[in-house]
DNA sequence: GTCGATAGTGTCAAATCTGACAGACTTACG
DNA sequence: CGTAAGTCTGTCAGATTTGACACTATCGAC
């Protein structure tokens, strides 16, 4: 347990692989005192279907369950990692709304269990879960536990969107000259392309023609879109 | 040391004000051998010029010295706590770039420090700096306190952002309706209004009525902003 | 049973954006 | 000295957005 920050610290920086980083994390999640462990990643885009990626060690059984009733819709561990940095820990209550996955979540022996997510620069959400069937989280545990715990989630949001980012979304890639950013600021900020021009003391045509050029980067529809795209991944 | 978790968890949901929350955060960074302490949070909007609201106990003249030069501009720990969640510690080769800034923050005894950022879902960013004058800070004393540092740039965070958001960007107050949010997904998306009519199987008016009640609750100028707004601050 | 929030629809003129035509100047780099 | 990237500018037609006019309908709360 010595080693512990070195070894993630290298993993972090060393391993190309999800797969492989699963494991890693995996092992560590194993010393936490959790058989199971899973992470996921959304990215930021497309608004209407933002893809998510997911790793764990969960039966087949009920990965293909989740899968296949779409429970990350409405799993409301997922839910609360959307909109909160907090940990969260499994319970009754929280599953409430979603009763049908909690039991058959616990039918395949995943009764217990710790959550938290982490967001970065480039607009991905992380999401790391810690479970085990039995033997309930006491405070003793979680007081003992809990800063690795946020650690872990730091350092696995890292190693994981440092291997899938690139990959995942071409636009991470694009880089903006400081016209096109300044531009695009305050188109963001609700300028209309005259107002902008009188702003900078440029043409309109300019103006058009820098996000004409933004638009085609990013391989954006429109303006609204390319906007969107930038400030998103943090562009601008 | 002992009560460091429940203390810092009972400042972060009870204290109701920033500057008594920042009094917390910098006791627990003198536990930590800290001296001084800076927390900066900084709000996604408005583009073209992002405001940031500090609190730290720096001596009185390199705080004005630090805005009237508008060092945080150019600071290079800022820099990358705005591109970055990792910590970073204080060296000349971070400061090379703004070597007048280094030089004078030495001079006010501010020659040792480490710092991490972290962001949430309503886009927000929060800096927490934790510094001292002399005794660099060492590989052992990293691997025994970083974990702390972390958590308590999460929990900083998490208390200010508490504090202080609701009042600095009335916008988080706002609630779309299902129908505006899915209206304003596709927008963000590059949809035009008579694409969006489609999918949603409404006439094009109704999308307009949609995206002009968002806009008009966002107190944005057009669409564009409108959009920007509501993705950044999380409302999408 | 009225009120407020939400959702839906119509028309029309002016403002704005988009796309496609094409070219000029500067700066950094090899 | 050439080349690439970035910046800047022009025109014009057609698509889209914006703003202002009104109007209907549903649903839940008080």
């Amino acid at each position: 347990m010595k080693a512990w920050q070195e070894t993630q610290l290298q993993a972090l920086q060393s391993i190309q692989c999800a797969h492989q980083l699963f494991q890693t994390i995996l092992s560590f999640s194993k010393e936490l005192g959790f058989d199971h462990c899973a992470y996921g990643l959304r990215m930021p885009l497309p608004l209407t279907n933002p893809k998510t990626l997911m790793f764990n060690n969960y039966p087949t059984a009920w990965q293909a369950q989740y899968q296949a009733k779409n429970y990350l819709a409405i799993d409301p561990t997922v839910q609360h990692a959307m909109r909160s940095l907090l940990p969260i820990i499994w319970t009754d209550d929280l599953f409430s709304p979603a009763s049908d996955l909690w039991e058959e979540a616990c039918s395949f022996g995943l009764r217990v269990g710790w959550a938290q997510s982490s967001r970065d620069f480039n607009g991905f959400v992380g999401m790391l879960t810690l479970a085990r069937s039995n033997e309930p989280i006491t405070e003793i545990e979680l007081d003992a536990n809990k800063f690795k715990m946020a650690w872990l989630t730091q350092v696995a949001h890292l190693g994981m969107s440092r291997c899938l980012t690139p990959k995942l979304m071409q636009e991470v890639n694009v880089t903006l000259s400081n016209r096109e950013i300044e531009v695009l600021r305050w188109t963001a900020d609700g300028k209309t392309s005259s107002e902008i021009s009188c702003i900078l003391n440029i043409a309109e045509r300019t103006v058009n023609f820098h996000i004409n050029n933004v638009v085609t980067k990013l391989n954006a529809a429109n303006k609204t879109s390319a906007t969107i795209k930038a400030a998103m991944l943090g562009l601008l």
